[in-house]
DNA sequence: GTGTCACACTCCTGAGGAGA
DNA sequence: TCTCCTCAGGAGTGTGACAC
């Protein structure tokens, strides 16, 4: 202890003071530790082994003692602090964890419950189809796949017999000036009295671009109230086979429309040229039976489809079909003749006859 | 206004450990 | 044994509060 304040004295400026004299100061510090200028010359006095430091010293190594207490606390207040955060830390973490395994659960059985529920609205569809052609006696034979394409391909080979039909007239488009482009056709299969091409037009657009055009056309819509597409399948050559649920206006608005399941099938032939044919698979008969009406003729009619037909100059030759099924019982008997003709052109006069 | 004290911050130095 | 680095602690300095 004399060396360590012989030191201070000779070199006036630091000294490291001797473990008797720190263990000193800690005792007296922790009796008061922060004594008046008069208690700490009273120490000095009183304890022998304190005599040699100056009383400025004695002030300093207070005033560093508090504040390295002061330190120390605070220094375990944040370690206290720092082990709260980190073990909040971990328990967020694994909430975290539990919540993400949680999330995955969630979006795993969401995509479960969208396939059944995608798997329930296709078979509800086909079966209605089924339970519909059943009750309406329709030859739908099943709703697979293969049955469905089954069905488009019989669909494809009739409507293309009545879109290229045996007996096709060159007429004057109605409303339309003399020229190239208001010669359109209306053709009529043999056989087949209720089926009738119409607006046959040259347009300056590749097939599949007016097949998407078509498609999405109100010329499609117009007659429906309601369409809904309830399946798709695609087929080998690029085509697709639609389930479709439709329901259309009243011909007359004074009944509610009927409503229709409709196979809409678009496939892409050897030569380029595109169909978009439709059959009707069944009705349900919902609306009421409206007795005959004198002089109207009662008739329903529907698009059945498209055949585009890609030209050697560019664009698209498009035959738009529509099937206008009459009710002959409703063709008064002195035009039946002229009616049951196999030409369209007979049965338009005999609609405009009426 | 001046002196004193406590506090916070900083600098400096000695002690001690690790490694070449 | 020497060097380098880290750490503890003594001491210096600036600042605000308070009493006179």
């Amino acid at each position: 202890a004399s060396s360590a304040t012989s030191a201070s004295s000779d070199s006036g400026k630091y000294v490291r003071y001797t473990p008797e004299q720190v263990e000193a100061l800690e005792r007296l510090y922790h009796e008061c530790p922060k004594p008046t200028s008069m208690r700490r010359q009273q120490l000095i006095r009183e304890c022998p082994i304190l005599s040699s430091i100056e009383p400025k010293q004695i002030k300093v190594w207070f005033q560093n003692r508090r504040c390295r207490e002061k330190q120390r606390k605070e220094a375990s207040r944040l370690q206290s602090v720092n082990r709260k955060l980190a073990a909040m830390n971990k328990l967020l973490m694994e909430e975290n964890d539990r919540l993400q395994k949680q999330v995955s659960q969630l979006v795993y059985e969401n995509s479960y419950f969208r396939q059944r529920k995608e798997v329930a609205k296709k078979d509800t569809s086909c079966e209605s189809a089924v339970t519909s052609r059943q009750k309406n006696q329709f030859p739908l034979r099943d709703s697979s796949p293969a049955g469905l394409l089954s069905i488009a391909e019989e669909t494809l080979t009739e409507f293309l017999s009545k879109a290229t039909g045996t007996a096709i007239e060159w007429i004057q488009m109605p409303g339309m000036k003399p020229g190239p482009d208001s010669i359109g056709i209306i053709s009529i299969s043999h056989g087949c009295p209720g089926m009738a091409a119409r607006a046959c037009g040259l347009v300056g657009l590749e097939p599949t671009r007016v097949a998407e055009v078509l498609k999405d056309q109100t010329s499609w819509c117009r007659d429906f109230r309601a369409l809904d597409v309830l399946n798709v399948l695609p087929t080998a050559n690029g085509g697709t086979i639609e389930l479709l649920y439709v329901q259309m206006y009243a011909p007359s608005n004074l009944a509610p429309g009927r409503d229709f399941w409709l196979l809409r099938y678009t496939s892409v032939m050897g030569d380029g040229s595109l169909v978009v044919c439709v059959k009707s698979l069944a009705n349900t008969h919902n609306g009421p039976n409206i007795p005959p009406v004198a002089n109207f003729a009662r008739a329903e009619m529907f698009p059945s489809g498209f055949l585009i037909r890609h030209c050697e100059g560019g664009g698209s030759m498009i035959h738009i079909v529509d099937h206008m099924n009459l009710e002959a019982w409703s063709v008064p008997e002195v035009l039946r003749p002229l009616y049951e003709s196999s030409t369209v052109l007979a049965q338009r006069i005999t609609m405009a006859v009426m």
